[in-house]
DNA sequence: AGAGGAGTGGGTAAAAGTGGGTAAAATTAT
DNA sequence: ATAATTTTACCCACTTTTACCCACTCCTCT
């Protein structure tokens, strides 16, 4: 994250993408999820198929997830420069590092503190899930 | 483990892998995992298909084991570089000892510190699992 | 002893990443 | 409406990292 509010997207990543414009929004965590615009198109669609703007927990889920989206590009160098309301929503300050997760579909950029944080918090379900994990691969076998 | 980040792979391991490509990431314990790219898809589509971005289990397991992995090719000389971040994950240090574990259908790389602290902490319980095989294999048979 | 595989170290060129300067655009003030 | 200031985008130059290749040593087996 430079003192511009720009981020560098890796180059293992970058390559993984094809057209140079991603849809930024917030997550349900303290973090940005980027989506390429297909991606995004499939999500939102999901979550406003879900139910119509008479239920209140879409109105949430749409004020929360769809209404912060913006269309951003990434310029020559390979970096996008992250709107400054999302940056504030994630915590994400210039000049300080950002941690990138690449997830098949999409990404999640995070605050280092704040991702260190969630990591020490997040240890004993990790460990929980890894086990679930065992039981549902002995299941499949 | 040399100065550059670079792991070899002893001949022992190496030749029981086709193809040169293969797949690091974070372990559950402080260790990496490394598969063959055929072992790894089994394994991210367990859990990728374990549920969707919305639940929040599968959203820690994709940020702990999904996205930190990243496919490394083994050079002429039987090496494979081990990326920064992933080598900070796993405590290995550039210039020091590591341990490499082969383990069937994929292997583990340790700090020897680590795996030292690793095998001394889980005595008790290695003991306790050892019983418990005891049993499986009187009731199998 | 010599050949061949295994392991080690390092040099070089290309790619990736970083920072900053300048021009264009937008906003504000006069 | 125009000038001034801020913001944004774009480009270029520099630094760091990575990938690739080659040379050497050591050990083992013939």
């Amino acid at each position: 994250m430079d003192d511009k509010g720009r981020f560098l997207i890796p180059s293992r990543i970058r390559n993984e993408i094809e057209g140079s414009i991603l849809v930024i929004t917030r997550a349900v965590e303290k973090c940005l999820w980027i989506f390429t615009p297909e991606e995004w198109e499939k999500i939102s669609r999901l979550i406003m198929g879900s139910s119509s703007m008479f239920n209140s927990r879409t109105r949430l889920l749409q004020r929360r997830i769809i209404a912060p989206a913006q269309e951003c590009e990434i310029d020559k160098s390979g970096r996008i420069t992250i709107p400054q309301t999302l940056r504030q929503s994630a915590c994400l300050s210039s000049k300080k590092e950002a941690i990138i997760l690449g997830v098949h579909n999409y990404m999640e950029l995070w605050d280092v503190d704040a991702y260190d944080n969630y990591l020490l918090d997040s240890e004993d379900d990790f460990l929980e899930a890894a086990e679930d994990l065992d039981k549902l691969l002995r299941e499949g076998a």
